[in-house]
This record gives structure tokens, C-alpha cells and sequence, in this order.
RNA sequence: AGGCGCGUAGCUCAGUUGGUUAGAGCGCUACCUUGACAUGGUAGAGGUCGUUGGUUCGACUCCAAUCGCGCCUACCA
């Protein structure tokens, strides 16, 4: 073996092994099943360390399940992500000076499909760097046939029900997109800007009221002004009308208490019900008063165009709209309103005000309410259950706290606009005639037959698609075969649980649930496992603007400094920033980033992965982790070259729990490897389940250094080294250093899948569970360890914890006196019990190498103790004999420090137990234990003490 | 405004139902090229657990208040 790790050498070699043999698809056996859903990535999307995060969990879960013997599914896919993946191929037309209109709906889709060609395989090479097992064979895209007849019967069947229906109403509209989007697609930031007071002439000559607003423009579709009709001020008011400046209309001064806050601004708020979702809900409830029914369209009056630049005029509607403004731009049109209104003295005041500014998550523009005729899907009929399900613990969200979000959402769900004005993405299977009909069917051929509709009468198809995430909600259902009642659908769903950060619970798994529970009659998870964001080592959230972004396949593979500042700088949206993102760049990198590997990478989110909590991810983390990788490699290298062409006592057994077939010598400290091992197996399994992948990367970290290559490779050197040492004790040795390394492999695969791989065929057929040789075997498919009781034993663990304490101790006073630790000294025992005197014994060769003992003598109470340093273990006085050697000054200290603990520790317990409230209240158990403690202080630092006086009088 | 979360060693984080001297990694100090590993070993320094009260025999842990930070939702025209 090598001397270091190499990932590169191992990890895409395994995984392309493990593809073609096809170890990823379910196995046919399994009595549970256990699937996952991969969150489906955007087909034109690349990787970013949240979804490294996120599918190194999954993976976990499902190799840790896969090795349980489950039957087990982790489905790939990916979605068509419709705005995103149309804007990029659009770009894509830009560079060529083209627009999508001039090749047509269905040239472009065409393009689109090419690219998505190009683009798709990017990502699921990405997560194939990451080692995920995913069921490749059976990948799925929701744009693929059988995807979209899922998507055509969940729309016609809701329609059928009536819980999808066609109406005009507002929405929210991208004036560059030309498209409605949800509300979860637009961000809302605090910006700066003002707020125009401006001065509305009563009719009848008799002064004025002041409204505000943030968008002056909006003015031109206004068809009232609202008072609260508490408010003293203006009630009597109430009725009359208002000239309308600049567009020579009235509108009447209404009462609504809903809306109007007295206390607020002026008390007054202009109404314009075509472009504010508020004054929507006010004229919704005035406008069967006749001062605004007779209105221009009873009062909901739209003054943009799809671009959000003033309209024209209807021919019916005379000069609604006055002239001057049409054709200009929202902000020119706010620009040239302010000044006519100011020339009038119209204007009464200019405020600065910080306001929420609606932009499109795609697009950055300002988002303009706007009315349309779109899809919705009625929610409340679908969300009461899918509340229910969680109420009732069918759907469980770890961490628990998760619930109450959705909940909160779920109660308020407004009804689902899910129609698109893009092209990429399922079409509407709704066709019109000319009389205002509307027909939803399977496909227009469907429409004819079932209306009676003659081929010559005419029918057009609805020109909208769907909501990416409306195909997305049925992805757990329609990826298994759905609409078809497929093996797949009845071995998976539901599947176990859903994986995915917060920030997507409202898009996407609130509605899979509504789906769920409307067409498969069950929940489509059992567990929704809620992980935190990945942030920049300052706890910035990752961007390409602010240039922190981190490329999961950077950390595995290495970049140089040049090539990530390229990497970083290049492609932005405002170049200007380039300059200071390469200085942070070189700053925080200046060597590049050095390759860590798949493994590191996936221990370091493993560890990292408390739960609820978003993590910033420092590069010292990796770095640790890639050095584990240093020491289970080396730790092997150490156990191969003491067990390769030995004797281990393994011959001819094959499973994991068969006993040896030859004569073996168990050492105290092979017992206690392997009832530490049966420990950590049982921390790892239960830290898995509970989804505490921090846990089972610690317990797995802790057992393998700190225990396995601290002690264990240690201790085991003196035996296998020794002449003397039986045969039976080297091969008991032998046996145990591969044994324990063969489960410890198994125990860590989940997280770490390739270098275990890598190591356990080399191991495997040493350990006696596969023969040398074997071809098709992995890891992948071995069954994870499972803990068992027989093999807990406290008394070596007690044995070794001496074993320890007093190689400890000699080493504490070596390090301290400044002897080499290499230099053997002699020791002697004094207050020793018969127990300690046959440990001494029993393990010297132990004490002697790790501790570099040169004699261990027993100290008669006849004699005296010489001139020594001492450490303690239990009541034993471990000596060191410094005669003439010893430093007085460093000695004194150290020992004083040591008193000075124990002294304070006696009085602490002391106090304690003085305190007849303790004594009374507190469970037995814990006196006894504070007596115990404080019996075994007290003798400590009266032998202690007595030192520290022997030492001064020297 | 409402909701959720966070504040523990210089940094990044654990700390399970209240009961050891509050732990780990990185970093730091000293020493060690010992034959698995310098991506290493040995020893060590470092924390009044944001603050203040309260409950309790006992609080990092429970309760209240308070300060600071983050996120989400809704917003005042």
C-alpha cells in the first residue's frame, strides 16, 4: 500500500465498478423496503454544496439501509425547472440576435431539448463524484412521456372535481418574463425610496385630501380614496367626490375599516384595485356602490401593458388612460406624473421611505400586480388533509419545530395560480373554441370524441403551461409509474423520507403531501428530515454575486488559485464586482484549494450535520477529516503488514459471526477493543436512525483514532513483536486487528463509500469473510454491523482503563520532567493491592512498551520510598526514583497544581454532602456516588500532600 | 408586527429525560524524524456555558425577563 491516501486513485474507479454491476437498482429480496426521493435538481443546474450536503445524507441512509438488507430504492431524476431552463436558452438565442418568437414555439422547444441534452448529464456526473448510489437504471425527468401523463391525469381529474378552475384575478406578474409567478417566486427586500403626499381636490371646491403612496403612477387606476369610517376627521366625507388629478375623473371617498388605520399617515389611502392586492380586497367589497360600479369597468381599471409601460385606450373607453402618458415606462410615467403634479401644486411633500420591494426571483425586476386569466388549483380541499397528516404523526419533521412552519403556511395557502405564459413545460391540456367554450382533456383528439366535436370545428389549445413544482408535487407517485399501478409503486410508496433543506418546504414538499394524500390515498413520506443551509466560512449565505461560492468538486479534486478566480469571476451578472471577489479570492486561498477528496468532503458534512442547524463551512474541518482518511489508511497499512500471510485464525470462515477454527489467546486488550467496537456499532446505528449523522461521525472518528490506532495498534505491538509471545496470543492478536478493522469498514461505509470499498477488498479476504480473489463482491452489500451483547465486557474495560491510567501517568511525569519519552525508566509500586500487583504482572509487557518502563518493582511496606516522582492510579503509588535527579521547583508545581485540583474537588463534595437537603432529596444512587467520589479524593490528595512535603524537604 | 432558531475554549461545533472536574476538531505552546501514519506522536495552556432573576438539595440543561445575531412570514397606504 501506499504511504498516504490517494483518493484519486480509487474513488471514480469504484464507483464506475459499482454502476456496471448494477449494485444501485433494489435488490429483489428485502423484507422492509426503504426509498428515497432525490429532490430533483434542474436539469440546466449545477452542483453546489448544498446539494452535496444534502445528497451525502441521503446516500448515507441509503447505503446504511441498503447493507440492513432492505430492499432499497434511491430514485434519481431531475426537473425541467421551466423559467430557469427557458431564460438560459434564451440567453443562448441573445448571443445569436435572435428571440424566441422569431423561431416559434416549437423550434425553440426543440432547442431547448438540445440543450437539455448537453446540460443533463452535468449533474448527474456531479453526484456521481459525490459517490451516490443512485438507482441510475430507472432515472427519471419530468418532462419524459410517462412523467407527463401523470401531469395530464392529476390536472384533468382536479379539473373534472372542480379544484382546478380558469379565472381573472391578480397575480403576480414579471413585467420582463411576461409570465405570472407565485408568491414563493418573489423576493421581497427592504429598499429605499419615497413616499409622494399628494393633494386630491374635493369636487365641490372645498379643500382637499392628502393620500400617500410609494407609486405615484399607480394614480392613473385609481377608483376611490378610503377613510376609516371611525376617523372623526373625514367621516362626514363619506360619499362625496374627489377630482381625480391628471385624468379628469371622480372618485368617491369610501368607508372601509378593514383596510384604513386612522392613526397611519393622513387617514386616507387611494384604492387601485387593478395593481395593489389590498385595493383588490377593498373594491372587492365596494363595488356594488354605484359611484364605482359606474365606473370604466366598474372600477378595476389596469393602466399597464404586459411590459408594465402604460396602456392605450380601448376604442370603447374614450381617454380613460390619459394621452400623455401611454407608451412610457412605469418609472418614466411615475417620473412625469410627480413633475404635472407638482406644476399644479398637487404635491405636497416628498418623504424618504424604506419600503419591501417585490423583485422576481428569476428575473430581479419589480414584481407588478397584475390582472390576467390564469389556472388556480382550489387548496383549501387539499390542504386540510395534508395538515392533517402531520397532526396526526403520519408525516413526521425532524427536527420536530419544522411542523409549526408548515402549519403556519398551510393555514393561510391562498389558492395555486399554476399557469405559465412560457412555452417550456407541460402545455394546458385545455382547448377553446370561438364561443368562450373551454375543453379539458387528454389530447385535443380526446376533446373531439367526448364533446362530439367535428374535426372542421374550430379549437385551439390553451397556450400556457404549468408550474414546474406542479410536476414536481406528484415526483414520489409519478417517477414509480403512476398513473400505471406498477411493482415499483407498491414496493415504494410511500417511500421513507423526504431529504431537503427549509427553504423548500413550501414549494415542494407541502404540495407532494396535498398530492399524495389526493391520489395516492397516502402520505408520500414517512419522515421529512430538515438539514441546514451550507455557508461560507463567515457565515455568509453562498453567491455568485458576493463570489463565495464553493464547488463540492473543487473540494474533492483541488483547484489552483488562478482557476478558481477565473472560476468565481467570470460569467457575472455585474462584472464590476469582479475586481474585489478575486482580492477576497486570493486572500482566503492564496495556495488554491488542495484536493480533500469524496470521503473527506462527505465526513465533513456527516459531522457537521446537527440537526436544524446551517453550517459554515471551514476548510480546517475538511482538512482534519481528510487526515482521518490518512489514519484509517495507515492504521491498514499497519494491520496488513502484520497479518498479510499470517496466521489470523480465520481460516475457512466466512460470515462475520463465526468463531475461530484455531486455538486462540484473547488479551485483555483485545477484549476491550472489541467491546469497544460492539459499543460503537450501537452508537452509529442509533445515531443513523435518529438521523444524528454528527453523532455517527464522531463515535466513528473517536473509535477509529482514539481508541483502534491510539491504544489498540499499540498495544498490539508487544505481543507481535515479542519472541516469546505464544503462538495463540499473536494469532488472537492478529485475528482481532483485522476482525475489528473488517467491521469498522463496514460500520464507516455509509458515510465514507470509497475508501472503505477500497480497503475492504484487500481486508475482506484476510479477515476470512470473502476469499482472495473474489470477484463481484462489495462492500456496498455486506451487512452492517450489528452490535453484539456477549462481547460487551466490562471487566476488560476496567482492566484496560489501569492498563492506561498508569501508562498515562508515567508519560504525564516524563512530559513534564522533561525525560525523553523514549528513555525507559524504572518504576516502583507503592500501596499496592494484590489486584494491582497481578495487573503489573499480567501486563508488563504492555506498561513496558507503552510507557517505556525499564523495571517495575513492588515496594514492601518495610521499606522506604525513594526520592521519587509519582502518579497515581486508584490507590496505587506509581514511583518514579529521580534520586539526585529530581527538579525540586517542577516537581512542587506540579504536584501543587494536582492538589490544588483535588482540593477543591474535596471541598465541592464536602460542602455537598454537609448539606442535609442533598442528602435527603437527592436519589441514593447519586450520594453514594458523591461519598464514593469524595472518599477517593480525600485519599488522593493526602497521598498527594504527603509527597509534595517529602519533596520540599529534599 | 408575528413565528422559528442561535449565543458554550482564539475559531467551528457537541453536550440526550437537570446529578462527574462542561467535551471534540482546528489553532496555539513545549518536546519527539520510534520501524502504520509529520495528512504523525507525547505532554500542556485555554471556558464564571450572552446577561439578570427564579424554580430546585443541585441549572449549560427547566421558567421568566433582557441584550445581541440570523432566518422566515406579513406588512402602513
Amino acid at each position: 500500500m501506499e504511504k498516504t491516501y490517494d483518493p484519486h486513485a480509487i474513488e471514480q474507479r469504484w464507483y464506475q465498478t459499482w454502476e456496471e454491476r448494477g449494485y444501485f437498482a433494489p435488490g429483489q429480496s428485502g423484507s422492509d423496503s426503504y426509498c428515497i426521493m432525490i429532490p430533483p435538481p434542474n436539469v440546466t443546474g449545477s452542483l453546489h454544496m448544498g446539494h452535496g450536503f444534502n445528497n451525502t445524507i441521503m446516500d448515507t441512509l441509503i447505503r446504511y439501509h441498503r447493507m440492513k438488507g432492505d430492499k432499497t430504492l434511491w430514485q434519481a431524476g431531475s426537473d425541467h425547472a421551466g423559467i430557469a431552463t427557458q431564460m438560459v436558452v434564451e440567453r443562448q438565442l441573445e448571443a445569436e440576435n435572435k428571440k424566441r418568437h422569431d423561431l416559434g414555439r416549437e423550434r425553440f422547444i426543440d432547442r431547448i431539448w438540445e440543450w437539455k441534452q448537453e446540460s443533463g448529464g452535468n449533474i448527474s456526473r456531479q453526484l456521481r463524484r459525490l459517490g451516490s448510489s443512485l438507482d441510475w437504471q430507472h432515472e427519471r425527468f419530468t418532462m419524459d412521456d410517462g412523467l407527463s401523463e401523470a401531469v395530464r391525469e392529476v390536472f384533468i381529474r382536479l379539473y373534472e372535481e372542480g379544484l382546478i378552475y380558469r379565472g381573472k384575478r391578480l397575480v403576480n406578474w414579471d413585467p420582463k418574463l411576461h409570465t405570472a409567478v407565485s408568491d414563493l417566486e418573489v423576493l421581497s427586500e427592504e429598499e429605499y425610496g419615497h413616499m409622494w403626499h399628494m393633494r386630491y381636490p374635493l369636487s365641490n371646491g372645498q379643500g382637499h385630501l392628502i393620500v400617500a403612496t410609494t407609486r405615484p403612477e399607480t394614480m392613473l387606476g385609481d377608483c376611490a380614496v378610503a377613510v376609516n369610517p371611525g376617523d372623526e376627521r373625514y367621516r362626514h366625507l363619506i360619499g362625496e367626490l374627489l377630482e381625480l388629478p391628471l385624468t379628469g375623473r371622480r372618485i368617491p371617498i369610501i368607508a372601509d375599516e378593514e383596510h384604513v388605520d386612522p392613526e397611519f399617515g393622513t387617514g386616507c389611502v387611494k384604492i387601485t384595485p387593478a395593481h395593489d392586492f389590498n385595493d383588490y380586497a377593498v373594491w372587492q367589497r365596494h363595488r356594488d356602490e354605484i359611484t364605482i360600479s359606474e365606473q370604466a369597468h366598474g372600477g378595476l381599471i389596469n393602466i399597464f401593458t404586459v411590459d408594465a409601460a402604460i396602456r392605450e385606450n380601448e376604442a370603447t373607453e374614450g381617454s380613460l388612460i390619459p394621452e400623455k402618458y401611454i407608451g412610457m415606462d412605469r418609472y418614466d410615467a411615475r417620473k412625469q406624473i410627480v413633475t404635472d403634479l407638482q406644476e399644479q401644486g398637487l404635491l405636497e411633500k416628498i418623504d424618504d421611505h424604506k419600503l419591501m420591494v417585490p423583485r422576481g426571483d428569476r428575473s430581479g425586476v419589480v414584481i407588478e400586480p397584475y390582472l390576467t386569466d390564469q389556472w388556480y388549483v382550489k387548496i383549501a380541499p387539499l390542504a386540510k388533509p395534508a395538515i392533517e397528516a402531520v397532526e396526526s404523526g403520519r408525516i413526521r419533521f425532524v427536527p420536530d419545530n419544522w411542523k409549526n412552519t408548515y402549519y403556519e403556511w398551510m393555514r393561510n395557502i391562498q389558492d395555486w395560480c399554476i399557469s405559465r405564459q412560457i412555452w417550456w413545460g407541460h402545455r394546458i391540456p385545455a382547448w377553446y373554441d370561438d364561443r368562450g367554450n373551454v375543453y379539458v382533456g387528454r389530447s385535443e383528439a380526446d376533446v373531439r370524441a367526448q364533446h362530439n366535436l367535428d374535426q372542421s370545428y374550430p379549437l385551439r389549445q390553451d397556450e400556457d403551461v404549468l408550474d414546474t413544482w406542479f410536476s414536481s408535487a406528484l415526483w414520489p407517485f409519478s417517477t414509480l409509474g403512476w398513473p400505471q399501478q406498477t411493482e415499483r409503486l407498491q414496493d415504494f410508496y410511500p417511500t421513507s423520507v423526504l431529504v431537503t433543506a427549509f427553504d423548500i418546504i413550501f414549494f415542494w414538499v407541502a404540495r407532494m403531501i396535498m398530492m399524495g394524500l389526493k391520489f395516492m390515498d397516502d402520505v408520500p413520506f414517512r419522515d421529512v428530515y430538515i438539514h441546514g443551509l451550507i455557508r461560507d466560512s463567515h457565515g455568509d449565505k453562498m453567491s455568485k454575486s458576493k463570489g463565495n461560492v464553493l464547488d463540492p468538486i473543487d473540494l474533492i479534486d483541488g483547484i489552483g488559485l488562478e482557476d478558481l478566480v477565473e472560476k468565481r469571476t467570470s460569467g457575472m451578472m455585474q462584472p464590476k464586482l469582479a475586481k474585489k471577489i478575486e482580492q477576497q479570492t486570493r486572500k482566503e486561498f492564496p495556495d488554491g484549494i488542495p484536493s480533500f477528496g469524496t470521503d473527506a468532503l462527505r465526513f465533513t458534512f456527516a459531522a457537521l450535520a446537527a440537526t436544524g442547524r446551517d453550517i459554515k463551512f471551514d476548510l480546517g474541518r475538511i482538512e482534519g477529516y481528510r487526515n482521518f482518511c490518512n489514519k484509517l489508511w495507515n492504521a491498514t497499512r499497519y494491520v496488513m503488514m502484520n497479518v498479510e500471510g499470517q496466521d489470523c485464525g480465520v481460516q475457512g470462515v466466512k460470515t462475520g459471526h463465526s468463531e475461530p477454527t484455531a486455538k486462540l489467546e484473547r488479551s485483555v486488550a483485545d477484549r476491550w477493543i472489541m467491546s469497544r467496537l460492539q459499543k460503537t456499532k450501537q452508537a452509529v446505528a442509533e445515531a443513523i436512525e435518529g438521523y444524528r449523522f454528527d453523532h455517527a461521525a464522531q463515535a466513528i472518528y473517536e473509535f477509529t483514532w482514539n481508541e483502534y490506532c491510539d491504544w489498540y495498534l499499540e498495544l498490539s505491538k508487544p505481543v507481535l513483536n515479542d519472541d516469546n509471545a505464544s503462538l495463540d496470543a499473536k494469532r488472537g492478536t492478529r485475528r482481532t486487528l483485522v476482525r475489528v478493522l473488517e467491521n469498522l469498514l463496514r460500520l464507516t461505509h455509509p458515510v465514507m463509500p470509497f475508501i472503505t470499498e477500497e480497503i475492504w477488498q484487500r481486508v475482506g479476504p484476510i479477515a476470512g469473510v470473502i476469499d482472495a480473489g473474489q470477484e463481484d463482491v462489495t462492500i456496498m452489500n455486506q451487512p452492517f454491523p450489528t452490535p453484539r451483547r456477549s462481547l460487551i465486557d466490562e471487566a476488560a474495560e476496567e482492566e484496560m482503563a489501569w492498563v492506561m491510567q498508569f501508562i498515562l501517568g508515567i508519560r504525564k511525569i516524563k512530559g513534564e520532567m522533561n525525560i525523553a519519552p523514549g528513555k525507559p525508566v524504572p518504576v516502583i509500586l507503592a500501596n499496592a493491592s494484590e489486584h494491582d500487583k497481578a495487573l503489573a504482572k499480567r501486563h508488563r509487557h504492555f506498561l513496558d512498551f507503552l510507557a517505556r518502563t525499564e523495571s517495575i518493582d513492588i515496594l514492601t511496606e518495610a521499606e522506604d520510598e525513594p526520592e521519587s516522582s509519582i502518579a497515581l492510579v486508584g490507590d496505587m503509588k506509581v514511583l518514579i526514583p529521580l534520586a539526585g535527579l529530581i527538579d525540586k521547583e517542577a516537581e512542587s508545581k506540579r504536584l501543587e497544581k494536582e492538589i490544588g485540583r483535588m482540593q477543591s474537588d474535596v471541598e465541592r463534595i464536602e460542602k455537598k454532602l454537609a448539606n442535609s437537603n442533598f442528602v435527603d432529596k437527592a436519589p441514593q444512587a447519586v450520594v453514594d456516588k458523591e461519598r464514593d467520589k469524595l472518599t477517593e479524593s480525600k485519599s488522593a490528595l493526602e497521598t498527594l500532600q504527603l509527597q509534595l512535603e517529602k519533596i520540599r524537604k529534599l
